[in-house]
DNA sequence: ATTCTCACCTGCGGGC
DNA sequence: TGCCCGCAGGTGAGAA
């Protein structure tokens, strides 16, 4: 489910309220996709400092160390004062002295892991390898268009790697290609200058509009308070096969790249 | 060194 | 109504 705008937003729904607290109780349910990597009761007494984002990673910065939350593709986060008994896909509790912390995960591709620092192996195997954030300043045009032209695969497939940039995935990665009028199919090494523009511009785009519009609830996404995303009722292409492109009016159309879907218009977008 | 396939796990909707 | 199949927002490991 969560690409980088609704990590960002789960981030944003909890941040400001977890910082500073002691944790009490760190409370593992049924195994996720790898193990915590400490014992439960290690993190008990720790403060967590604050919480950041890197792509589709949350990290809870703790004295000392941090935990790196993964969503994987069907996680959400639910911070409250008190929470109720844990349901059948709860996951992880973190109880603190300014409220818990619950994993929902039906699917457990998620993750909990503890790092004793962000540059120590744990970390560096999950972080290490990730691209340039795309809402930030890092995420320079030159350094973009140098990763596409050095790339054999076809521009979807890199955009969903990870490793030029993070956060878009399947949905976001459909919309910005739309946006910049690029066929998913296209090879990275293809594009001309100015699609490159555009589609680094597009990705901004999406991006930045899915965080401000709360993210994308397609089956039941929430924030860490509750509130849900509305981003897919602007959806351009996405999910949207056979229906009339919002710009053309041509039936949107559905290709599988590496067992992916990709939504797009055959007269918008181009190679 | 890249690129591609597979695996992980559960739930849901469509077709029969 | 119920079963089987395919599909779903991710991504590291291992094979090509």
């Amino acid at each position: 489910m969560p690409e980088l705008p609704e990590v960002e937003v789960t981030r944003r729904s909890f941040a400001q309220s977890i910082a500073g607290a002691k944790i009490l109780a760190a409370l593992p349910g049924k195994p996720l996709r790898w193990p915590l990597g400490c014992a439960p009761t290690d993190l008990v007494g720790r403060v967590v400092q604050g919480v950041r984002r890197r792509g589709k990673y949350l990290l809870l910065d703790l004295e000392p160390g941090l935990l790196l939350l993964h969503l994987g593709m069907s996680g959400s986060l639910r911070f409250a004062p008190t929470l109720p008994a844990p349901g059948p896909h709860d996951h992880f509790d973190l109880h603190t002295t300014q409220g818990s912390l619950r994993l929902n995960d039906p699917r457990r591709f998620g993750a909990v892991v503890y790092a004793s620092a962000e540059h120590d192996a744990v970390a560096q195997k999950l972080l290490g390898h990730l691209g340039m954030e795309p809402l930030s300043d890092a995420f320079e045009l030159a350094a973009f268009e140098r990763g596409l032209q050095a790339s054999r695969s076809s521009i979807k497939q890199l955009l969903l790697a990870g490793r030029l940039v993070v956060g878009v995935g399947n949905i976001y990665a459909c919309e910005a290609l739309f946006l910049a009028g690029i066929l998913p199919t296209a090879l990275a090494c293809n594009l001309l200058p100015v699609q490159v523009l555009r589609l680094h511009g597009a990705i901004r785009q999406v991006l930045a509009k899915a965080v401000d519009s709360g993210g994308s609830t397609l089956r039941n996404f929430s924030s860490a308070n509750g509130q849900s995303g509305h981003f897919q009722q602007q959806v351009h292409v996405y999910g949207r096969e056979g229906q009339p492109c919002h710009t053309c009016a041509t039936p949107v159309r559905m290709v599988r790249q590496v067992q992916r879907s990709s939504y797009y218009c055959p007269v918008c977008q181009h190679g």
